[in-house]
DNA sequence: CTAAGTGCAAAATGTTTGCATACTT
DNA sequence: AAGTATGCAAACATTTTGCACTTAG
């Protein structure tokens, strides 16, 4: 359906902007706010637009993490072979995500799609759990 | 923080609603529209307030499966025990929310906890991918 | 009597959409 | 010229909040 027929000075901006975002992720606001404070004026509703565009070709992962905060996307540039190993964990004390590449937890996928036949999408799911950091202290509770 | 205080006819009622949906989940406009039908009227403020109470007390789980959609809630009645090995998986292709029984599953937890020391909590994390039935038609693409 | 809960309507948040205008091809 | 993309402001959906009122302990 959406497809990048067009190629705008939006579009290259963005793709400027995302190759320099590797390994890690952004929100809608997040763009909006860099090229604003490099006096780049862009609409937010054309960054949902061209990022929806991007997901929908397979250059930009998106996901979620908190119920009430905005999502998040993150650039692959179409590189998903690389990224099979990539996975989200959120720590629900600190809420910290953190970006974690771990070959064993590909088990997991390969269990989900023998026994129970669901091919799992490692990018887009977030683990909850509590982080090392957290687990330590046991402070907030 | 929050406490179960005093007991409301809004709140039995609510617990009344919530042990009938073991094992599957429900949204606070479910919880609404279920009274509303039975011409019992429940703000939806107060409902989003007990269940907020609910789930720091852990009777209830909290988790989101869509970016637009509204969050999901689910009653534990605080059998954690019960549910350590209840998954949850959502297809990405037709839209819908298996529940997953696995004992296999609990490997990842292990996993995540002694490599990467990170406590999952399952209950909270939504598995995206693609399910058994859609992968076998492969039909929307 | 005091603290807590309720309902309503308004606010807040993040995202989408209608429409007129501007840009690409 | 025809088809897209943009920007703005208004629309949306879900959840939260302020406030006056009711209820539980």
């Amino acid at each position: 359906m959406a497809k990048l027929a067009y190629k705008t000075r939006q579009q290259e901006l963005l793709l400027s902007y995302l190759s320099r975002t590797q390994g890690s992720h952004f929100t809608a606001e997040d763009v909006r706010s860099y090229f604003n404070n490099k006096d780049i004026q862009i609409s937010l509703a054309t960054i949902y637009r061209q990022l929806e565009k991007f997901v929908s070709v397979g250059s930009v992962q998106k996901y979620f993490i908190d119920e009430h905060s905005a999502a998040c996307f993150e650039y692959t540039g179409g590189t998903c072979t690389k990224l099979e190993n990539h996975f989200h964990l959120k720590c629900e004390k600190c809420g910290k995500l953190i970006h974690l590449e771990c070959g064993e937890l590909s088990e997991l996928g390969s269990h989900l799609k023998e026994e129970h036949g669901f091919s799992l999408n490692p990018l887009r799911t977030v683990f909850y759990g509590v982080c090392a950091d957290c687990a330590g202290e046991k402070a907030d509770e």
